[in-house]
DNA sequence: GCTTGACCTTCCAGTCGCTGGAAGGTGGAT
DNA sequence: ATCCACCTTCCAGCGACTGGAAGGTCAAGC
């Protein structure tokens, strides 16, 4: 099928889909004309790119993951792995945004926003209250 | 005052600095040897971006926020307004967060990890569960 | 057979917010 | 005079795309 196909049965669009062929995530076949032409698995391979990169995996760790997904011989304990330290970081990033979430909830709170000028979220970026 | 010293008091590296001028969030005085010169003010603005910056906003909401703190006739309320839009995204941004959390966790979990091919992880990528 | 329009191709440039490095000028101490 | 730390500009690259130009291909309709 052409890459317009694949495109709607993976749901990531035609761009995407030839920048994973050019950073070799994917090797689909040529037809005569030129036409990139996708099998099922690549279509398959594409969804699963789909959803890694949806779960909040960079584009190394899905290539990590495809050559594991690709390798029968491969242990799900590597897998595991990569999927724990991903969870860390997100633990991480969850609690940075819920810190920077009370600071500025603390601002909006405290500040009165009418139209006078004095304005404690400017007080506060500006000196670091 | 030299860049070295205004990155020390600012806490943003002299690189982030000059980039801060290029694309015209400051404009410090230059000395006759052509070397950057900053004033206190300067120096004010500059911390001001690095908390704004690691408070989640973007460099143009930056540039907003470095406007109406210059303008003395600005009404808090249009400082509240961009600080409660932000307040929103990172609410967004946690939820998003937390469910991906959920079902990473619920796959680390279901995942024995031992060196046996068989993985859950990479059969809901896959398959999409 | 000719045109239209949708699709496909490649390649180059831009996004955001920096960061690194090269090549060269300046300042102060020894 | 020499050294080193600091400063300058400019160019390139990161990640992960995205947009657009310029051109080839294909199927349908007249």
């Amino acid at each position: 099928m052409n890459i317009g196909e694949a495109s709607e049965r993976s749901g990531l669009p035609s761009k995407t889909i030839r920048y994973y062929e050019d950073i070799g995530l994917l090797r689909p076949e040529r037809g005569g004309n030129g036409y990139r032409d996708y099998a099922a698995t690549d279509v398959h391979k594409l969804r699963f790119l789909q959803r890694s990169r949806g779960l909040g995996f960079s584009v190394e760790e899905c290539r990590q993951l495809l050559a594991l997904y690709e390798d029968k011989s491969r242990a799900s304990a590597d897998v595991k792995d990569i999927a724990q330290t991903k969870l860390t970081e997100i633990d991480r990033k969850i609690r940075e945004l819920t810190e920077l979430r009370r600071t500025l909830e603390h601002l909006v709170h405290a500040c009165h926003g009418n139209d006078r000028p004095d304005c404690p979220i400017l007080e506060e970026l500006s000196d670091g209250g």
